[in-house]
DNA sequence: TAGTGGTCTAGACCACGGG
DNA sequence: CCGTGGTCTAGACCACTAT
């Protein structure tokens, strides 16, 4: 049996994760909630309490409830500069667009990401510089099922990661945090040596249950971690 | 001003915490901290609900609310051996206590743990092996003034980690998780190659405002991972 | 069966902050 | 000012489960 305020929460939720209501659209205010599901004001203040605790909506006095910004790159945005830990501002951030390919794809991806072998993708590239040093090496696939609007993006100016949170603001990821020894592109294009430790995440986004992202962002090791307080949550 | 709710979920975690209620112990019934503080069983309720999803408490019907098992280590509990991600079950868990020294923290060691320079330490290295294979080297600090009793342990037997969560089972941590190559002891002890990438958990906790432990796991890149969702959270 | 938590109601008063 | 969320009350009924 699923309770009224779980009710409340899991279709607000949705419309939010579906992308039917996006960052700052102003969800219904208590009592039309209240109107709605025929339940208490209690009831309703329990769902939008357990919605903040997720951080997927944030509520103001007088103004009403808002769906938040997207969280999902959270992850990415705390890993720190050791070099330059104690700095936290005044970093100066560049993106380059190495490759762009559409293309199907192959066997073995397709069963790595559980779609299909034939599925039209696009292939991306980039490098991610930061104060004039390699910071992060991106191989990212857009499912253009999913995402058909990427097909009509160069991204030359804006980072893929940026233009799908613009897109596809929320979604369900899975992260995987690995090391790995740079191979000699890697190599090549980080300025570091071959067989070099890389802290590597990747990461795989859904909407609705389709992938719409598989990302391999790949860190020179010497330069970069991850730090705070990680609290992996059930599947 | 501090809400009943926010007096009572905090009054709680503190005796967690600080280890006066440890795992399994029972904690006051509803109608007792109705009475306690002074307020409807809903405001009671609502910090235990706050306590159960933060994991530091079950609530079960008819026998009351317990003190939850720790949960200090579960983000290293989710590394998965790649190799055998598959079979969940089946491992063959060893231990080696490579080294035992009761000293005192160096001038360098003790600026990175903030803690005194003379602060005496029991200094730990042990290797873990699963399935007959090394799987990580924990070198570990253990500060004698937090945790006095770790001077008769002998950790012959039993993993630091696991003695730790016995003695201090709940505390605050923060995690860093970085890509290292191997020097040429690492790799000798985790029989891989000299420069190998390998991933290195460090975590630091604390009780009480104290530093409890001070521990690097590093595992071999190519065999282990992180994964899950991970949520960093404020420190 | 009895004690416990799970959920809900129909109000209430207050704090905040935009107009 | 007044609409909004933040918190709280004093009950209520039900579900679960140890005994």
């Amino acid at each position: 049996m699923v309770s009224i305020y779980q009710r409340i929460f899991m279709d607000i939720e949705a419309k939010i994760i579906s992308g039917d209501w996006r960052p700052g659209d102003r969800i219904p205010v208590e009592h039309e909630l209240v109107a709605e599901y025929q339940c208490s004001r209690m009831t309703v203040s329990k769902a939008l309490s357990a919605l903040v605790e997720r951080g997927m909506i944030v509520r103001r006095r007088k103004t009403g409830s808002f769906v938040a910004s997207p969280q999902i790159d959270r992850t990415v945005m705390d890993i720190q500069d050791i070099s330059t830990e104690a700095e936290l501002a005044g970093h100066e951030h560049r993106f380059e667009l190495l490759t762009r390919k559409i293309e199907r794809l192959g066997e073995t991806e397709a069963q790595q990401l559980s779609e299909a072998p034939d599925a039209e993708i696009l292939r991306l590239q980039c490098l991610h510089i930061v104060d004039g040093r390699p910071n992060a090496i991106e191989r990212r696939i857009i499912m253009l099922d999913a995402v058909p609007r990427a097909r009509e993006e160069s991204f030359a100016s804006i980072p893929p990661g940026k233009w799908l949170l613009a897109e596809v603001p929320w979604s369900k990821a899975k992260h995987v945090i690995r090391a790995v020894s740079a191979d000699t592109a890697t190599a090549r294009i980080l300025q570091t040596e071959r067989g070099k430790a890389c802290l590597c995440l990747i990461r795989q986004t859904w909407q609705n249950g389709r992938t719409v992202t598989y990302v391999e962002i790949t860190h020179p090791g010497d330069r970069f971690q991850f730090a705070g307080t990680f609290h992996p949550t059930a599947n």
